[in-house]
DNA sequence: CACGTATATATCGCACGGCTATACATAGAT
DNA sequence: ATCTATGTATAGCCGTGCGATATATACGTG
């Protein structure tokens, strides 16, 4: 219990997710980080090697912007959703839900009745 | 409306898809094909280059097996699913249900209420 | 002071798999 | 003959998640 995600299955809906942690209010890599760990129950571990560049391409798809910012105490970038990327977040949200409706259609009959006494 | 879901996100789960539809009965790769984009109401368009590469490599794990037939008219390639690939089929299906209920709950806000009157 | 750990950001290069393009063969219709 | 649908297959491109690695600051402890 509690394994993380295979990458595949993140693959996809990592850029859904952090647009989504990012709608609640600014953050910064680290935090991003952190959050979606323990809004996962500890199944979406987030790699820097996976978070940074994600947050570079999300920035340079003008999804977010950044800036440097040291009056919390440390020196970090932070990140707000530009207005683009609240479309992007409600249309992505829609989309997957969709996916998942799509899925649980498929694949339905097998998520029930697993095994009688497993 | 009506669109084919981004291949990232079919990423991790066309697997499960495939293990799924062979796990009511036999089927080649064409008929796969057809009745995936049906059950998905058009939005799961598997084009030969992913299906194909995909079954054999769901074949040299082990989870399916094939045998040529042509007692139904035509020579068609038929995949069953393995006791193996039954068993992964329901681990997979578990493990996407738990991943969409994390989805769910980090992006749930975003389904709900995309705008008042948009 | 030195050292270890947590915080914070960044990049390189590998691995993997979906997809376009291409190829080839058979069957039925016009 | 030609076109379309059926049926399977492979080569190579490309995007992206991730491990490895690097660098810097802050804090606690011996």
């Amino acid at each position: 219990m509690t394994e993380k995600f295979e990458r595949d299955l993140l693959r996809g809906s990592l850029d859904l997710m952090v647009l989504s942690v990012l709608a609640d209010q600014s953050q910064y890599g680290y935090s991003i980080q952190k959050q979606l760990n323990t809004a996962s129950g500890g199944k979406v571990k987030l790699p820097a090697g996976t978070l940074y560049p994600l947050l570079h391409r999300l920035e340079s798809d003008k999804l977010i912007k950044s800036r440097w910012d040291a009056s919390t105490g440390r020196k970090r970038k932070w990140y707000d959703l530009t207005a683009k990327g609240k479309k992007r977040l409600s249309a992505q949200a829609k989309q997957w839900q969709q996916y998942a409706d799509c899925m649980t259609g498929l694949i339905g009959s097998f998520i029930v009745n697993p095994k009688p006494s497993g």
